[in-house]
RNA sequence: CCGCUCGUAGCUCAGAUGGAUAGAGUACCGCCCUCCGAAGGCGGUGGUCGCGCGUUCGAAUCGCGCCGAGCGGGCCA
């Protein structure tokens, strides 16, 4: 709708430029605005007030001037100039009827646009270390890369989601120790247990299966358990595979799946760490010192050079980050989205810098990124600290065992990523009226069970003719609520363009009002067959949109509760 | 010391491209079920948008400078 009046708008500038009205520069993009206030119509534009200056006269003459040339259309019933010279839009009742027609012949396809063309895209996220549970941190990058998928897909990409894993590093070598420690019979306190060694109790969980001979099936590895404590090399295959298990399971849960895993040791086993080093040596941006090999990373934007091999040998953490960018690359992603935590975003540079060092056609800028700041806990009004070497630590199970899948997901993604998130377990919990994605699921609930009574009562839900009397839909909670579901499309070509799926859990409790407050406001089973079956059309098609939005959001729209 | 993110109602948070009297939930105080699910609705109290300067017709939004918080800045990841 926006964008006919958008499209109107500018039809009758190119006209006021013909008659010499308006200079015949390049005109602004029009903006429309949803108003704030009834009073000031349905839509509004500025453009008047952005034109004025060029065309040498006061807003208001200039908006008299664009409202005396539009031609006649069927979208505007009425038009206002108002204040410092907005203009004001009072969409025709037939056009705002139109949506619910709409929404009810694209059903599940309502909302969605071709934006991405089908081009692919790659999205990787959470990407956890195999050396632990998967935490509430974690939750939220799921969550969010999740939700980003769905409505990249809703927009018309052609979505991968991967899960890229450090088996590789100093941290599975503690926590190889740190299991091999549990085998011998040490706990954390004892002599004899490895330095920053894992403490918590879930590293015995994987030394006593361990010791069982227990066979693990992780989604990508099967490993037996060895029996033997003092095979180091069989310990840590078997730890990386059991919890590498674990988060799986976790994943499972949560209701979040990967089309690829990527594991950082095939990176090395396949030279393409050694690959990439030797074409950043070849390319003249390294050099020797003190004993180490340097990237010139401030060749790029960087503030000071970073160590690429350390002086016994291994590579730092960034260069099979580089390596494996330029992996994605070859393999056609020309656009990837990586989720991650705000604690390393100081990567984003070092990998960006190498990516260009590399000379490989890679676009500046390229990948994406999006952080997300920290989750606080709070349970029974108290901080539940985090702490993964200390061994006590709320696991994303855990806040699903408590909460449920959906409310955890909602939670985790209804926030900003780019904010510090407070989440409330006690709020989570609630079943009641507190809780947000109760109350979205409940006005989806809500409809359906007045489906259901329909039929109970003998008052028959009839599309056809719900759809031929529309006009009676004539309250102001009706007019607010075709507003409402004409914005959800342009709600989610905001929220995939800014890559910000909290708008769309935003959106859903706004719309879960107005449909609320209708519903106590108006009787929709009435014996007055053509406005109850136009009613029913609304509300059934409230329903469809609250069933695609929760769907963008990975939460069940569930028909009675 | 430097970089990133943030600072909006008592609390948790929205406010895309600068727009009209800054919003929602929660908390607190009142109302509304002989009626489709009260897991709901309606009304009220509550604000120097951290502070200052600037840009302009107009700034919570953009720029600069402070103040405060979180996270980074290591041959840890």
């Amino acid at each position: 709708m926006k964008q006919q009046l958008a499209e109107l708008i500018a039809t009758v500038l190119r006209q006021l430029q013909a008659e010499g009205i308006l200079p015949t520069d390049e005109l602004p993009a029009v903006q429309i605005d949803n108003t704030k206030d009834k009073a000031h119509g349905d839509l509004a534009t500025n453009i008047a007030m952005v034109l004025a200056k060029k065309a040498g006269k006061p807003p208001r003459e200039l908006a008299a001037a664009i409202l005396g040339a539009m031609p006649a259309n069927n979208l505007v019933a009425k038009a206002d100039i108002a204040g410092p010279g907005f203009i004001n839009f009072f969409i025709a009742s037939e056009a705002q009827l139109a949506v619910v027609s709409q929404i009810l012949a694209e059903a599940d396809r309502f909302g969605c646009v071709n934006a991405g063309k089908g081009e692919k895209v790659q999205v990787e996220f959470v990407s956890a270390n195999p050396t632990g549970p998967l935490h509430v941190g974690h939750g939220r990058g799921a969550a969010i890369g999740d939700c980003l998928c769905r409505l990249l897909e809703a927009t018309g990409w052609r979505v991968t989601r991967e899960f890229y894993y450090n088996d590789a590093g100093a941290q599975i070598g503690n926590l190889a120790r740190s299991v091999q420690a549990r085998a011998l019979g040490l706990g954390p306190d004892d002599h004899g247990w490895p330095e920053d060694g894992y403490r918590g109790e879930y590293i015995n969980d994987v030394a006593q299966s361990y010791l069982a001979g227990d066979r693990i099936d992780a989604d990508d590895q099967h490993v037996v358990g060895a029996k033997d404590p003092h095979d180091a090399e069989a310990i840590r295959h078997f730890a990386v595979a059991y919890l590498r298990r674990e988060q799986d399971l976790d994943l499972k849960a949560f209701d979040v799946c990967f089309d690829t895993f990527y594991l950082e040791s095939s990176l090395y086993t396949e030279g393409k760490v050694d690959a990439a080093v030797e074409q950043l040596v070849a390319n003249g941006y390294t050099y020797e010192h003190d004993g180490a090999l340097w990237l010139k990373t401030t060749a790029f934007g960087d503030d000071k050079d970073r160590v690429m091999r350390k002086t016994e040998g291994g590579y730092t953490y960034f260069v099979p980050d580089v390596a494996y960018h330029l992996d994605k690359w070859q393999r056609g992603f020309t656009r990837v989205i990586n989720e991650q935590g705000a604690d390393h975003h100081s990567t984003i540079t070092r990998v960006r810098a190498g990516l260009q060092a590399l000379k490989a056609g890679i676009p500046d800028g390229w990948p994406d990124y999006v952080l997300h700041q920290m989750v606080t806990v709070m349970r029974g009004g108290e901080e539940v600290k985090i702490s993964k070497r200390a061994g006590s630590y709320v696991t994303l199970r855990d806040l699903i065992e408590w909460c449920g899948r959906d409310a955890t997901r909602y939670f985790l993604v209804s926030r900003a990523a780019t904010s510090q998130l407070v989440f409330d377990v006690d709020l989570a919990v609630a079943k009641s009226n507190d809780n947000p994605v109760y109350y979205i699921q409940y006005a989806h609930a809500r409809v359906c069970s007045v489906l259901r009574q329909a039929d109970e009562k003998q008052l028959p839900w009839d599309q056809a003719q719900g759809l031929a009397s529309l006009e009676q839909l004539t309250t102001t909670h009706e007019t607010d609520l075709l507003n409402m579901l004409a914005r959800y499309p342009e709600m989610v070509s905001v929220a995939a363009r800014d890559l910000t799926p909290h708008v769309i859990a935003q959106y859903l409790r706004e719309l879960a009002a107005a449909l609320h407050a209708w519903y106590n406001a108006e009787q929709f089973l009435v014996e007055d067959a053509a406005l109850r079956n136009a009613r029913l059309a609304l509300a059934v098609g409230t329903r469809q949109v609250l069933r695609n939005g929760l769907g963008i959001l990975g939460v069940s729209a569930p028909e009675s509760m």
